[in-house]
DNA sequence: GACAATACCGTACGTCGTACGGAGAATCTA
DNA sequence: TAGATTCTCCGTACGACGTACGGTATTGTC
């Protein structure tokens, strides 16, 4: 059966492939505000849309959301979302930007330091919420809208006027950054895969143990064997999310005050 | 069109679905070795179908790794594929652990710091080379299969006896490869998104830069401008993966150099 | 030569995004 | 008020996808 792939996949997606233009009115609402003339009166709007399908993906992933759903759960024809919005990709920029949008623009108290893991643990738990966002290309060519302007704004003013250049300001947001989705990627996926298979990690771990020890030669790897026992042990699974995300978290800040130190 | 959306989304993927013993059977390669009896002679190998499936998804995108497609290229029809993988998923599970083998499993010279960023280097490498592994989901539940686990047993080594205790040093690993993992895929979105607009990072950035002009006011946002501006300046793009990935793994493994000389 | 096991694969089902074009409603113009 | 215009809504259809099912052809054993 296709669904059942459908719940094992999700789609990765990269943003403004139509009308750029298009595009950006959409992110920033100027589009068609003059324009109320003619013709029946919209039955829906971008933004019930957008709360629609964040809903959905939020639920049941973004390989679960379809334009048929949407439709379905506003109750209209599939069809009639293209009135709204131009293409499933936009839509998903649109979605993008809004979540961004939930994380306040204030930045937190404190120095760069606590300022900037202010912003990681904002994101880590955004992604927690929204895990749809990770499978949306927002690194290189992210989708320019005004709530994801204003996080990086955001975030470049936790490490401003302390000494380091624009480009290494932009380095360091974008370290973290990099980071925090790296490490909420594997929380997501942690979570995910025991959603989709139904399966915890525990009953995964005992499944897979025992066929492991029946191919894997300990003392072929020796350092795996004992550390891969030791986190399995301490973990009860391959991996532990919240703790991979704190050490790593503070080792990358610490590497950070390495060089705002260096120059001081 | 359908594939107006497929050029621009690619399956993610959770290992381990199917049949628990036969996956393992099949990343081992302990299946079928007795079994030759009656019958046609097989026309076909796992590995000439991991070949084929790994040249196309290299080539195109996971989003362009289809059975119909990987059953055109060995001239075959699609369900024969079935005969030797019991599903997409699982033929994904031996391609990530083939891609892991083509890393040395010799460690590299030198003290834990060079032998760290080595071994970051290689996994930079060859994400590189399979963006598509960037896809697989092999933090929470890796496919367990010989060479990935050969992979993680060589970045341990390289903190092996430096005085960490075995869960730290599962967890340095853990956040070298979730940093490196973060800055490949920006990466392979700054070439994916290339590839699949057909725009070089200019030709997006002068269309889209007046647009968000026209939107945007710098004041409300005077740092992210100033910084936005220099960045871009000097990438003549949104973002620059080499660069990036170089500062990050500087920063990450002096975050991991504090931890290592507060433990001597 | 009969039988069993295996490889190969054509067909079909339900999913998807969305192009196309028609139906009906609201407003503007005359 | 009548007609024209413009907009919303959406039914239908196409070609992609993974794969269940069952049939056919090929090979080995007896």
């Amino acid at each position: 059966m296709a669904d059942t792939m459908a719940s094992r996949s999700d789609d990765k997606h990269y943003g403004g492939r139509g009308d750029p233009a298009r595009s950006m009115a959409l992110l920033w609402r100027s589009a068609t505000p003059p324009a109320r003339g003619r013709g029946p009166r919209p039955g829906l709007t971008v933004d019930g849309i957008v709360a629609a399908a964040t809903d959905l993906a939020d639920a049941e992933g973004l390989a679960a959301l379809s334009m048929r759903r949407v439709a379905d759960r506003l109750g209209v024809g599939t069809m009639s979302l293209y009135t709204y919005v131009p293409s499933k990709a936009e839509l998903v920029d649109v979605m993008y930007d809004a979540a961004c949008g939930e994380v306040s623009p204030a930045p937190a108290a404190g120095g760069w330091r606590a300022q900037l893991e202010a912003t990681a643990r904002a994101s880590w738990d955004l992604y927690r919420r929204h895990p749809w966002m990770l499978q949306v290309m927002a690194m290189a060519r992210p989708p320019l809208g005004p709530n994801s302007i204003a996080g990086y704004d955001r975030d470049l003013r936790a490490v401003d006027g302390i000494g380091l250049t624009d480009l290494e300001m932009d380095s360091v947001v974008t370290v973290v950054s990099v980071y925090v989705q790296g490490a909420a990627r594997a929380a997501v996926e942690a979570a995910g895969s025991a959603r989709d298979t139904g399966m915890t990690d525990d009953e995964w771990w005992s499944e897979y143990g025992p066929l492991l020890e029946k191919v894997f030669d300990p003392s072929r790897f020796p350092v795996a064997a004992r550390v891969g026992a030791a986190a399995g042990e301490a973990y009860q699974a391959a991996y532990d999310p919240e703790h991979g995300f704190e050490f790593g978290l503070a080792r990358v800040l610490d590497g950070i005050e390495v060089l705002i130190r260096s120059r001081r």
